[in-house]
DNA sequence: TCGGAAGTTTGATATATGTCAAAAATCGTG
DNA sequence: CACGATTTTTGACATATATCAAACTTCCGA
């Protein structure tokens, strides 16, 4: 099997990678799609949506937009009106404590949706930023609900969409409260694996499109940990790390982390 | 004002509780019971409904159910049904690793919903077991779909349900990434009397439902971790612990957790 | 292409929390 | 009501990870 290379292609400014934190989410003039035309509708949509369904789905006003690393998706405090499904590119999602703490709830790639945890209070609770050059597809939320009262299909996969998030939280809760460093290091490096791999790219050779920082912050670790234990890792054979770019070296070798019995 | 006396009033068998692995969801005799008549029905159903919306409602053919302290609501790897309101008692969810460990995902007290996570996978991904006597209100998700097809205030509310949770885990996400041992035990016990607070109960003074080692395993602590810090807010005046009844004497003072910034 | 900023690695040391163990308290059942 | 089981508390000690610091590498824009 031939993967798609998977490297960064889009470099921008550092002013950019910052964020300006005044700035809107950048607004290249946003494109009219339908989803029956996306190449990603299978990650993000229903599947086996009848041709009566697939027009249906077309009421749908959904927006393309662009966003350079470093952008906002949405910002803590903004008011909630659209989900937004990645076609393109890297985001990381993170909530930040009054008192500057920040945890990284999440990094999320094409075809994957995000901004559901803004549906219960009607402002955006957490902030999305772009790691790498990006697009999304913007999905107005009162017309998904809308369409999704006719859309069983629909209905039932929103519903989905969001108990799935409610799994992957649960399961990093897990995580963070119950595995070690080394644990929790080779949990997120398969996970990128697995997510690579279903989207054809290599499960085994990819670039981190996050900092040591960011991979900390959401795995609960100091960055100083997260490098010592990818060195450790490569010493054992296990990957091979040079800053960014990540070879998974002997896959069950980390997947045996989580056989062994700490308690 | 005077609080409802917040005590365990049911006590039962050790067997029962430590729950019987083969034994099915208790059921003594199911009484169909309708969400229009219960009086918990602000916290779990949708609020302002007309009248012609409430008869709808009630075609929902809730069933209410008893459990007594150790059952399971459901367990892992059985087939989702339904979703479950707390009409009263107390329970906890957990997830449980292969190798043994396990994380307490929640406590779940009346009003709540439970259940959500199990949509996505058509199966429970945990399992949910009382904490004491408890009764809950079980919701056919099927016909819960149908009916929000037809009441949007419904639909919204179910859609807002799924958020919450979604924003809780991530809350506790940050609790477990980037508190420590005091700051999370205070969380907790502010979090607790809230909403006990929220259901007319005392907020400063409780019994605990749980033991410290789901307080632990929930908190990604030790037992031993939780008794100890517990010993140190009382050496400090900030609450007052004898085995499982709490009173919160400081609250300002398990407050200023959140202000000390440890980075 | 170069220089400065940002990110990464590694070392030495500190510390919060885990581990092991034993006594004390509490709880539920016979 | 008392006994055994479970839970809680406390102590002594171990250890994983954090902290502080400095050198090194990578990246990006001038």
């Amino acid at each position: 099997m031939i993967y798609v290379k998977n490297r960064g292609i889009f470099r921008s400014s550092a002013a950019a990678l910052r964020g300006n934190p005044l700035q809107q989410p950048v607004s290249r003039p946003p494109t009219k799609i339908t989803c029956s035309a996306c190449t990603l509708r299978d990650l993000c949509m229903p599947l086996g949506l009848s041709k009566g369904e697939m027009i249906q789905l077309e009421q749908l006003s959904s927006v393309k937009r662009a966003f350079k690393r470093g952008d906002f998706l949405y910002r803590n405090g903004t008011p909630f009106t659209s989900l937004y499904a990645i076609r393109m590119g890297f985001f990381k999602t993170q909530v930040l404590h009054e008192d500057g703490r920040e945890q990284v709830t999440g990094f999320q790639m094409a075809g994957e949706v995000i901004g559901l945890d803004a549906i219960s209070g009607d402002v955006h609770p957490c902030d999305a930023i772009a790691l790498e050059d990006s697009e999304v597809c913007e999905l107005p939320f009162a017309q998904l609900e809308t369409l999704s009262r006719e859309l069983p299909v629909l209905q039932r996969h929103l519903h989905k969409l969001m108990s799935r998030e409610i799994v992957r939280d649960q399961s990093v809760m897990l995580l963070l409260g119950s595995m070690r460093a080394e644990e929790r290091l080779a949990a997120f490096l398969l996970n990128l694996s697995e997510r690579y791999a279903a989207r054809g790219y290599s499960p085994t050779a990819f670039q981190l499109r996050m900092t040591r920082q960011e991979i900390g912050s959401h795995l609960g670790l100091k960055l100083e940990t997260v490098s010592r234990t990818f060195s450790a890792f490569q010493e054992n054979g296990l990957i091979s790390v040079r800053s960014k770019s990540v070879e998974l070296i002997d896959l069950p070798g980390l997947r045996a982390f989580f056989a062994q019995q700490t308690l």
